[in-house]
DNA sequence: TAGGCCATCTGGTCCT
DNA sequence: AGGACCAGATGGCCTA
């Protein structure tokens, strides 16, 4: 931001806040700092009010002060924009402004967090105990559009690992490993490059340098970024490596998406793509299997009323018999999700074995 | 204990 | 002028 520049050239507000900031200011109820503990609304509206009553008072006060300002003629007249003084009224009133605008980002933070609840709710991995972190939920949000508007675009049904490949795109490795329990996928399987013995090649504390790769520094060495491991995965070699490989239908699925025309990965994602981790070495192919980390409760999630446009989405315009073959109870009995979001599990589940 | 995540405060900028 | 939006700073909570 352009802070600096107005430290250099403070303006009349500017030295206001300096003024401001004093222990009385601190043990206020904007006291500088933030701090995550709650604010009590109801108690501040109070004190607000009770201060603008102050300031009405206080106005008249503050007239007086600046006709004194004005009429002091025994001192030599400054230059420049005049200074007010900073009377008590205006530090009143300076505290109430600044409240009103704090409780105004707040009410505004907690409706976008609002709103990024709901979008938790409407992506593939969702607990009430255990919520993705916002970045995640944004990030899986983003894949989760685009692989929808690829099956969309391409009009077939993807397998469940290429889908999922697609979601965990620029996840964390924990979010992966959440992503894949939610369907039911070891993450080893659908992630490139594995080695059996993965530990031994991991760098510290995701520093993600593997030779081939385009890597992506681990926040770790790149302030700022959150987190780690993002590791690396070019969109390009992932895919290519798949290529001949028993996966085949990975082909159809991403083929001139990844490399072409079609919906934008826009990879670099930001951070820039990534898996890596426990999943970035050499492909191993294994069976799909349910192997997942079972400490994760997390489970396929469709949100109430978004349920059937998902449902037309897929075209399947109800539960596939074969979705049995997927045990979904077992994979939704964490959290009693309702009968209704089973159903749109079955047939998320579906999808990926009709084709 | 370090690191990740989060809520909150804060000041700057833009817009109405 | 005031509100919305944004990003930096700060400190609390939680977990590995």
């Amino acid at each position: 931001m352009t802070r600096s520049v107005r430290e250099e050239q403070p303006t009349t507000e500017c030295e206001e806040q300096q003024e401001l900031h004093s222990p009385e200011m601190e043990s206020g109820v904007g006291a500088g700092g933030g701090g995550g503990g709650g604010v009590d609304e109801e108690e501040e509206e109070d004190h607000l009010h009770h201060l603008e009553e102050e300031e009405e008072e206080d106005d008249e006060e503050d007239d007086e002060d600046d006709e004194e300002d004005e009429d002091g003629e025994n001192k030599p007249k400054r230059r420049g924009p005049k200074k007010k003084k900073m009377t008590k009224a205006r530090i009143q009133r300076f505290k109430v402004r600044r409240m009103k605008a704090n409780a105004r980002e707040r009410n505004r933070m907690h409706g976008l967090n609002d709103a990024l609840e709901s979008l938790r709710k409407v992506v593939p991995c969702y607990s009430k105990t255990q919520k993705l972190s916002k970045i995640e939920t944004l990030r899986l949000a983003k894949n989760y559009i685009w692989a929808l508007s690829e099956i969309l675009r391409s009009g077939k049904a993807p397998d469940l690992m290429s889908f999922v490949q697609a979601l965990c795109k620029g996840l964390s490795q924990p979010t992966t490993n959440l992503v894949a329990g939610c369907l039911q996928l070891n993450p080893r399987t659908f992630l490139p490059e594995q080695t059996p013995d993965l530990s031994a090649h991991l760098p510290p504390t995701g520093a993600a340098a593997y030779p081939g790769h385009f890597s992506y520094q681990s926040p770790g060495l790149t302030p700022g970024l959150p987190s780690p491991p993002y590791g690396s995965m070019d969109p390009s070699h992932i895919f290519h490596q798949v290529k001949g490989q028993p996966y085949g239908s990975l082909e159809p699925f991403f083929d001139g998406v990844m490399v072409s025309e079609g919906p934008s990965f826009d990879p670099p994602l930001s951070p820039p793509l990534s898996i890596n981790g426990n999943f970035s070495s050499s492909f191993k192919h294994e069976p799909v299997a349910a192997d997942y980390d079972k400490s994760f409760s997390f489970s396929v999630h469709y949100g109430g009323g978004g349920a059937p446009g998902h449902a037309a989405m897929y075209g399947n315009g109800g539960p596939n018999p074969r979705c049995g073959e997927l045990q979904v109870d077992g994979l939704m009995g964490f959290e009693g999700h309702s009968h209704h979001e089973r159903m749109m599990n079955a047939q998320l589940n579906a999808i990926f074995h009709d084709s």
